[in-house]
DNA sequence: GCCAGGTACTGTACCGGTACAGAGTCATTT
DNA sequence: AAATGACTCTGTACCGGTACAGTACCTGGC
């Protein structure tokens, strides 16, 4: 007994093979007595549905989108921001209809998802332009959206307005007359401690648009910041490059962090070296992850609405999909969407007298 | 300018099409030289390599294996366990070359991703029996791998050996001298507070498991414990449940917990009805989790090794895979991996005095 | 000098569908 | 009575590959 196709189907039932397929994929070509009766003939030989592998070669489609992480998933599932835009991403997906393949870079094998996987199109979560699987998403032309990540030419992006908020978490400082300040920024894995400012780069988009952010409120204000890099991995690397901060001579009257995570280390460090937040030092995050109300005191953070920005970028994708179908032009927008900065209690203003003191 | 196919490059080389297919897939097949001339033809052309569509199509198999888990992505990723399964599931199968295909479970819409994605097989995850996207995956005989659910005939199976570690947390309760124990379990949606031990039907095959487990051990002991469920989400509700169980007139000296989550909410019920952790309450959480150590006192938990079962299920679906191209017979094993107790500071000897106090 | 066995390439027959342009049939319009 | 059009169903030509069984040629052994 071999297996049963469309065919096996026309058979049994006297039709021809195009009326079958017609039966499962489109109801309205043939009449409802015949789709019965075909549909029934189909259940009892145990057909279960046009074969997906068939139909994808045949239409040109598969169901699923891809979605490309730059580090391996465990890696990735780690980070709340990245965990929650990618279940967000499956969600808005559910509600088209299709779904979410996720693409593990590299590959040392001779197999390279992103250029082996059927896909209709893809996601690029915070992956550099130089990435070798984004250069074989590009060659074969799929459908891209770019989230997080420097945005490469003609492809369309959705990105987070990381400058802005940055620039208004900073802002937030000197308005509280904070004038000695630290900053507790990303950088790569052989990065950690207080590095020279001119030296400074941080890891990824979002953490140079943070930077820019800060540095577009702070020279402004004439104010030269101390930085301190962590790599984003092991948080304990966070919290030594806090701790070091902390323990200069001129220390910080506060602190802006590259994340709530890197905030709660910031937190940490301040708790064992027996400073008040923040009568002592202030501390802002960036995300407003749910960490943001845990911790003691609440953190002044930047929020950044994740859910909005998966839906974003799958509605553009859908949209890229759409427009390749029907032959109309691609979008190819750089949507940016608003941050927001949202004050509680880890800030304060300025200790003055102390910072005289020292300064002097 | 048509697209670039096998074809297109055979006719610019004057070679077979079958020989351009070859020097991507069969690279032994022919000499390096002309191997060499059709790869630099094609790189020439544009191509980027042989269409997965039609590759899937034409060899049966896709590269991607599917993972169906019950509710929404969102909802999953809320959780701890699921989350780092689903991670540590996708990290294993880079490993063999797969990407892993997130599988929306329902599908309001005309398409239903367990019946319409093309997969190599498939990993059901918390899934009843009666799911009707089970029943499709079942229907299209992929090879399957459920994990973390009620065994499905015929089908592999990966658990972890809940009762095994239910039983003992309540055995070590018993040997600390509880005889008044608190059990705060996994309920429906419905389910809230204290319910009568004849009705209790947990939520999932786990909650199920775990509840014979601690019978097993109690009602050896003669013990009737008090049940209190909560859904799991929101926390709040567990917490409720939590309160009720601590201010029953004869309070139970001890709380075994359907997870570490459920056990802070616990610690927080406590800590807010002014009892000590271990001296007045003893609280057992599940899963040692990151949250376990984070909690104050550090949790006695059961610790399930989740890289583990990630790992088994992957392997034991290559096998499965394997098998189904060999055309030998497949494994439906079914695995049930150890849990170990891991006794921390939340659990103490029963408070005797008070005990007796109250209980007089 | 003949045969065995390799290596290098080709021809044919699929894989299991879908798109699209007919071709009948029958009721309605002009 | 012929034309129009809606409704059903069918035939053919793909979609872009891979498997497998040749065929032709070369090399070495006896």
């Amino acid at each position: 007994m071999g297996r049963v196709t469309l065919q096996t189907i026309a058979d049994r039932v006297g039709v021809s093979r195009m009326t079958v397929s017609n039966a499962f994929s489109r109801p309205d070509q043939l009449s409802d007595d015949l789709r019965a009766k075909v549909l029934a003939a189909a259940d009892d030989l145990g057909y279960v549905g046009p074969d997906p592998a068939a139909r994808a070669l045949a239409r040109g489609s598969t169901g699923a989108v891809g979605m490309l992480l730059t580090d391996s998933l465990t890696e990735a599932f780690g980070d709340w921001v990245a965990t929650t835009f990618l279940a967000s991403v499956a969600d808005h997906l559910a509600g088209a209809g299709l779904a979410l393949t996720l693409l593990n870079p590299g590959g040392t094998h001779e197999i390279v998802p992103a250029r082996d996987v059927a896909m209709d199109g893809v996601l690029v979560y915070v992956c550099g332009p130089e990435s070798q699987d984004v250069a074989w998403l590009k060659r074969r032309r799929l459908p891209m959206v770019g989230v997080d990540q420097t945005p490469i030419d003609g492809v369309a992006h959705v990105n987070v307005d990381d400058r802005a908020g940055a620039r208004a978490s900073a802002q937030h400082l000197l308005e509280l007359g904070h004038r000695r300040i630290g900053i507790l920024t990303i950088g790569f894995d052989d990065q950690q401690g207080i590095v020279d400012n001119a030296a400074v780069k941080p890891y990824g988009f979002a953490g140079q648009q943070r930077l820019l952010g800060w540095s577009d409120a702070l020279d402004e204000a004439g104010v030269t910041p101390t930085i301190a890099l962590a790599p984003f991995r092991p948080a304990q690397a966070a919290y030594d490059s806090a701790r070091q901060l902390l323990q200069l001579t001129e220390r910080p009257t506060a602190v802006l962090c590259f994340s709530d995570v890197y905030a709660s280390q910031v937190l940490r460090a301040a708790g064992d070296l027996g400073l008040q937040v923040p009568s002592d030092l202030s501390v802002i995050g960036f995300d407003d992850s749910p960490l943001a109300i845990q911790l003691q005191p609440q953190l002044t953070t930047v929020r950044q609405d994740i859910q909005g920005k998966a839906h974003a970028a799958v509605s553009l994708l859908t949209k890229v999909l759409k427009a390749r179908q029907d032959g109309t032009e691609e979008p190819a927008d750089h949507l940016l969407l608003p941050v927001e900065l949202v004050v509680r209690a880890s800030t304060g203003p300025a200790a003055k007298s102390k910072a005289r003191v020292k300064a002097s």
